[in-house]
DNA sequence: TTTCGAATATGACTTCACGCATAAAAACAC
DNA sequence: GTGTTTTTATGCGTGAAGTCATATTCGAAA
């Protein structure tokens, strides 16, 4: 999200996090602001019965775990490497200085919070139909629109539908069995396992 | 949330509504930045079939509606005027260059969205316990800790439990049921049909 | 005080996602 | 190729929230 040169410029230093290593524990108090360079991170919730809660799953460029740079509250999620990857990060008081003296990209900030929080509107309307087919395709639709989580050329998902189901808050297989449903609907293909959306018609879940 | 003497610099203008009216609907695009002055507003996302999913019961001095400010889309849910009420507005480009100017009331703006968010997340991850205990514990906790819908001197809460459905996506019936179970166990106090929350230990939701 | 509507409360029945079990099919390593 | 693990798939019984019906209580207004 910002500037990997300007972050260095700042004082930023790499760190490499190996596949399943965790960067950062919910609950816990911490004073960094993380981007991520290369590789995959989970941000997610984790439950005393080791269910989980994917809030996202970070890709390159996005940065993650911001609350407590905006409030002295402790970490809302866990981050966890799902992959070898490569973060970077910068100290608090000098992320806030940083935002201070470069009003674009405080601001770029601001829009991505409130394009998140969108999101998260959109989340919890489908929870709140208890209907799990709007859930997973609000999802989708959201995933879609960010670019995120498909195969760069094709429409193919790489997500699995255990993924889906920890992002959705459902069980896999209900996830398995409605899309399935919406397989059979037309609203995506399914082949040889693989999941295929059609674009989709951008819907109002503004 | 940002002074009023500063909106009224900068050009805003006053609007009454009364209780009932609509200040402004999901899906329409628009360019304002609202807040409200005296009286309440319900952010709300209804359905097809008239059911309510409410984000929000907003109060004096707080902003609502902000998404479009941020990008380019419409509206994320719809304001109604829950009492008579009396708000504020400023055109979204003045209130753009507001920020700019006032690096100040950018800063406690983005903190409030990065607040925000994070609530979002702690009512996701009790969403997806599927736990209606702890989607009506989270919100009172929230509530109480924004001081919000609960008598000012008291601990009594001025919701129905229509108004708690509608915030968690359940129906009256179980909220019913589920805080008397509460009452029963001394989460909380119900007292001739009103209900009485302790101060709570703040839990981890971060 | 009485009346009336809204909010709360409770019972009975239904439905749908859950959860377990188990099987089949890919994906991967060797 | 073979064997192992991961992922997808399907059946079935259970349970918890949903749904509908109906009291009952509360509060404001006449």
């Amino acid at each position: 999200m910002i500037d990997i040169d300007v972050l260095l410029a700042w004082g930023a230093a790499y760190k490499k996090v190996s596949a399943g290593e965790i960067i950062f524990k919910e609950g816990q108090p911490c004073s960094f602001y993380y981007q991520l360079v290369t590789g995959k991170v989970k941000w997610v919730n984790i439950d005393d019965e080791g269910k989980n809660c994917i809030h996202a799953i970070v890709e390159p460029g996005e940065s993650f775990g911001e609350f407590p740079l905006f409030d002295d509250g402790p970490f809302a999620a866990t981050a966890v490497a799902d992959e070898d990857s490569l973060i970077i990060r910068l100290h608090k008081p000098v992320f806030l200085q940083l935002m201070q003296d470069n009003p674009v990209i405080h601001f770029a900030f601001t829009q991505m919070l409130s394009k998140r929080l969108r999101y998260k509107f959109a989340v919890i309307k489908s929870f709140a139909a208890h209907c799990p087919e709007e859930m997973i395709s609000t999802l989708l639709n959201q995933l879609k629109s960010e670019k995120k989580n498909f195969c760069g050329d094709c429409n193919q998902l790489n997500l699995t539908r255990q993924q889906i189901a920890d992002m959705t808050g459902l069980r896999v297989e209900t996830v398995i069995r409605t899309m399935r449903t919406m397989h059979e609907k037309g609203d995506l293909v399914i082949s040889r396992g693989k999941v295929y959306c059609k674009d989709m018609i951008q819907r109002i879940t503004a």
